[in-house]
DNA sequence: GCAAAAGTGTTAGTTGTACACCCATGT
DNA sequence: ACATGGGTGTACAACTAACACTTTTGC
């Protein structure tokens, strides 16, 4: 922000300031663990070092609208939850060039899309979030950053609604909690809590086809961000 | 992040990207009310308005060396608490042309340094954060943000040392505490609470010269950012 | 009828909240 | 001696945590 002569002063230091990036990390719940959108790059220093989809913001395009489009191109996918994250711009997090990197944070319902290799890289995979391969740039923190803040954030929010179908059941979503914090909860509590904080609604329905007692269908009131505390 | 031949590709689009700023919201407790410091615009469209204190990252520094830089450079004061805010980046923020914020929260005990206007500046002065004046840029946004994450952080961290001075009494303490959620709180509770958090210890001293029975004055323990649930 | 997950309350311990009086100093 | 803020404890309410059995379906 130029707003004074030593301000001014200091662009002449800087012609052409850092790049700026965003990188998405995406976490989703499959097969009951947590992971993590990872593409495989294909050249360069990074060759063959696992990184968040990721790339550079547009002139005409505000940091959410970069992170949005990012999302598109590199996962298929558009409308869920995206928050901004972070901002790391650390001298070496990219032995390329001098860049800063706006992190967001995303989550998805696995059910809605399966990630498919593209021309531009070798693989796109989910892994596991709390064991990851040898990742390029900075993105090891970024994922433990965000991480921590999920976790905190689920114990506040309505949060979860990111990572579930319209509807599921008590004990899905109990499941979700449990794989995010890494503890067994009581069923009877976490129940008693949820009705507290009035997040969800019990649909009509019960879910069938399982080789026991039906489950009551749930939904969330507001698929959006609401806090609970 | 350039990843891939489609990162290259969106690169084209981007010969220059944003520019990247950092601006400091600089809080402080000053005569019982919570201040922040502004800077009074000189010059260009936004002459006379206030900002917060900010310049632009250069090219061989981090973010948060820069808003190190920044804070030494316009309030001639370092080593006090500073942690990254939010990164703004809506394309209209700087009608001079596109930038990316990355905003810094900072706190200082006002006992440390009083603001003194340079060439730089018409006027640099600590303003009521619940009552701001015209501001320039989206600074009145990232006021409100900064607001909200104190009240917040205070309520689960040892934040407050960054208000204090080493030494101060319990009811110094307090006093920020109300201060920044703006209400009264009951001293009995508040002690005993605080005893449990286990954040700060008595000095054997006393503080003396007022008209008044003699206060315990009181460290934190750690002066640096510690979680108390 | 058996296996599997669904559903449902009570008790004890901990934490939060409301509240009032005496104390040590300065003037 | 009086004005000022310093310092302390108790009782009730609210919340958290621990715990076990019956129900309904699929096979």
């Amino acid at each position: 922000m130029k707003t004074s002569g030593k301000n001014i002063q200091a662009s002449k230091n800087n012609l052409t300031g850092p790049a700026v990036a965003v990188d998405i990390l995406l976490f989703s719940i499959i097969e009951k663990r947590l992971k993590v959108l990872l593409l495989k790059i294909t050249q360069g220093p990074y060759k063959d070092q696992w990184a968040l989809p990721g790339g550079l913001v547009w002139i005409d395009e505000t940091l959410d609208g970069a992170a949005e489009r990012v999302l598109q191109e590199k996962a298929g996918i558009k409308r869920l939850y995206l928050e901004q994250l972070y901002t790391f711009g650390g001298l070496k997090r990219d032995v390329r060039g001098r860049s800063v990197s706006v992190a967001y944070f995303a989550l998805v319902d696995s059910d809605k899309f399966i990630p498919k290799t593209t021309e531009y890289y070798s693989d796109i995979r989910w892994h596991e979030a709390e064991d990851l391969p040898v990742m390029a740039f900075d993105h090891k923190e970024i994922v433990r950053y965000g991480l921590e803040r999920l976790q905190n954030k689920i114990g506040y929010s309505n949060i979860a609604y990111g990572l579930l179908p319209r509807e599921f059941t008590l004990s899905d979503l109990q499941g979700v909690y449990e794989i995010i914090i890494g503890e067994k909860l009581d069923k009877r509590n976490f129940r008693k809590k949820l009705k507290m904080t009035d997040i969800v609604a019990t649909t009509e329905r019960v879910r069938l086809g399982h080789k026991n007692r039906p489950a009551g269908l749930y939904r969330f009131k507001k698929r959006g961000l609401v806090f609970t505390k």
